[in-house]
DNA sequence: AAACATTCATACCTTTACTGGATTGTTAAG
DNA sequence: CTTAACAATCCAGTAAAGGTATGAATGTTT
């Protein structure tokens, strides 16, 4: 196979039609440059070029290396810049993995954020349960993670996001609550809520969830009455709209909450306040060596 | 820059993500391989592969070069191929200057016979007359000349490619002949054409014909009473369908008459047979270097 | 736990290939 | 016939590439 220089040195002569002249253009002088196209001629099989002492003109084989000697040696060069840019963080691409709660909240946020400030970088999302996420940072098919806190694997590590909290969702003006009614808006002791039809994250995919509601529940000295399980938020809530029970979603979910479901604080005494924390985390592989991810990590710390 | 064969080398390692591997499948052993990989690695200022000792892995800037290297190593076989089959005339362009008259009878039985036998070349078609097309073959700017007899430059060689002779055009069921009238296609002697409008084909841009014609009324002893003047058969035919004269053509130019023309051959006798000869030639210039043109005319030379 | 196996990196040597300078050969112009 | 121009060839000197032997790091097996 022919090399990269001799198509540079087939170029210029075809662009010059004189080997001096090309020579000069390759800072090289003339001997090695003859060289070098017969060298090429040999590898090819034939003429490139129709030479006699007072002229050079190119074959039609040469008429037809030209273009794609060309086309060649410009993406080699915009090969090379690509991989620069990648490897400066400048470009690339980042997969970020999400809870369903965060694609609503922290996730739209950081990506305005970070397209702003890094154009050229391209984000693949994958929307996971915060386990998936953090099995895909140890496999490296996730770089960026944001994820509930939980326990981290080996080689993973993460800083707190967002601090959130839970609120109390009711069917609007429902009679659920009894003589006990509270204003739209107003804290709800958690007391309040015991033995109530109850909403509740699955086991499963929203531990995290159901585990804290349960420890909430407890605290107050309520009992939780579970009626129906969903792992989604948008779910309990079309469930709270339908006037099926009570649930607790994060303060941020509040933003699309559907007509008909009115949220209420928890009342904060007796220790609920310290107890009532839904913190949502970044997480990235300590290792990670994809610069855009670099680069996207120091864009979140410094501002 | 980097080199091909540190593509090839970066290609190797990255689909077999094992450099002993991959050594062996580019033929070497496995220190120097290494060692292109750490120079292409260098060119970029850049890590390609996150290596240990025990397991090998692209980077982001690695990922980001694999697609193109092989991009640009698939194209240099391609074009390796194409030059090659230009070079041995199996694929190219062949540019071919023809006359008006040419372009209707010879070119297209060239085309036809030619694109069956040379899939994989194109042809360039270029009415030109004959002088441009001399002109051409020896520039370089015309492979192939379809045209009339006239003297050749040096280094234009030509041949033989179609006799024709003359034939006389008139309006049909004229009374321009008098009572010397002729059934449709019984010859005519030229005589009977003495002083009756004659359409001329015009000196400068059909001169062959202008003199010919000229001739054959001299030897006919016929007087050429020319009324008219026009370079293109398909003219000087429209004129003869408007009854305004007749005038001489080239026999191939009957298959594309109009209507309301009919033809007559000249008689041959008094010498006139050897006088009325149309020739068409093929030319080339004899230091062509187009193989798609060597082909073309060692297929016309041997059936 | 220690010996072993695997695998990438390094050191050193040999061979190959490329470069620059001087020279030659050929062709067109004066 | 001489000269100028230009590509090809010859001849060292140097840079680059490949091979063998070896080392270092990390799992794996006994």
């Amino acid at each position: 196979m022919f090399s990269l220089p001799q198509l540079e040195a087939f170029v210029a002569v075809a662009e010059e039609l004189h080997f001096g002249a090309a020579a000069v253009r390759l800072n090289m002088t003339q001997p090695p440059l003859s060289r070098q196209i017969q060298m090429l001629e040999k590898k090819l099989g034939t003429q490139l070029f129709g030479r006699t002492s007072r002229k050079v003109e190119l074959t039609a084989a040469g008429a037809t290396l030209l273009p794609r000697a060309r086309q060649i040696l410009d993406m080699c060069i915009k090969t090379d810049l690509d991989v620069r840019r990648v490897s400066s963080g400048e470009a690339g691409a980042i997969t970020v993995g999400y809870t369903a709660i965060a694609g609503q909240s922290a996730l739209p946020l950081m990506l305005r954020h970070a397209a702003e400030s890094m154009p050229g970088v391209s984000f693949v999302l994958r929307e996971l349960v915060s386990t998936d996420q953090m099995d895909g940072l140890v496999k490296g098919s996730v770089d960026i993670g944001l994820l509930r806190p939980i326990v981290a694997r080996p080689g993973v590590v993460s800083r707190p996001l967002m601090k959130d909290r839970l609120v109390v969702a009711l069917p609007e003006g429902s009679s659920l609550l009894g003589n006990m009614a509270a204003p739209q808006g107003a804290p709800l002791p958690l007391g309040s809520l015991d033995r109530l039809p109850l909403l509740m994250y699955s086991t499963k995919e929203a531990r995290y969830f159901h585990d804290l509601v349960l420890r909430l529940f407890a605290s107050a000295g309520a009992h939780a009455n579970i009626t129906q399980y969903a792992s989604q938020v948008p779910a309990l809530l079309a469930f709270v709209q339908a006037g099926l029970g009570v649930t607790l979603v994060p303060a941020s979910a509040m933003a699309f909450a559907p007509a008909g479901v009115e949220f209420h604080e928890i009342d904060g005494r007796h220790g609920i306040q310290e107890l009532n924390r839904v913190d949502l985390e970044l997480a990235w592989n300590e290792e990670t060596a994809n610069p855009a991810v670099l680069r996207l990590l120091d864009l979140i710390e410094s501002p």
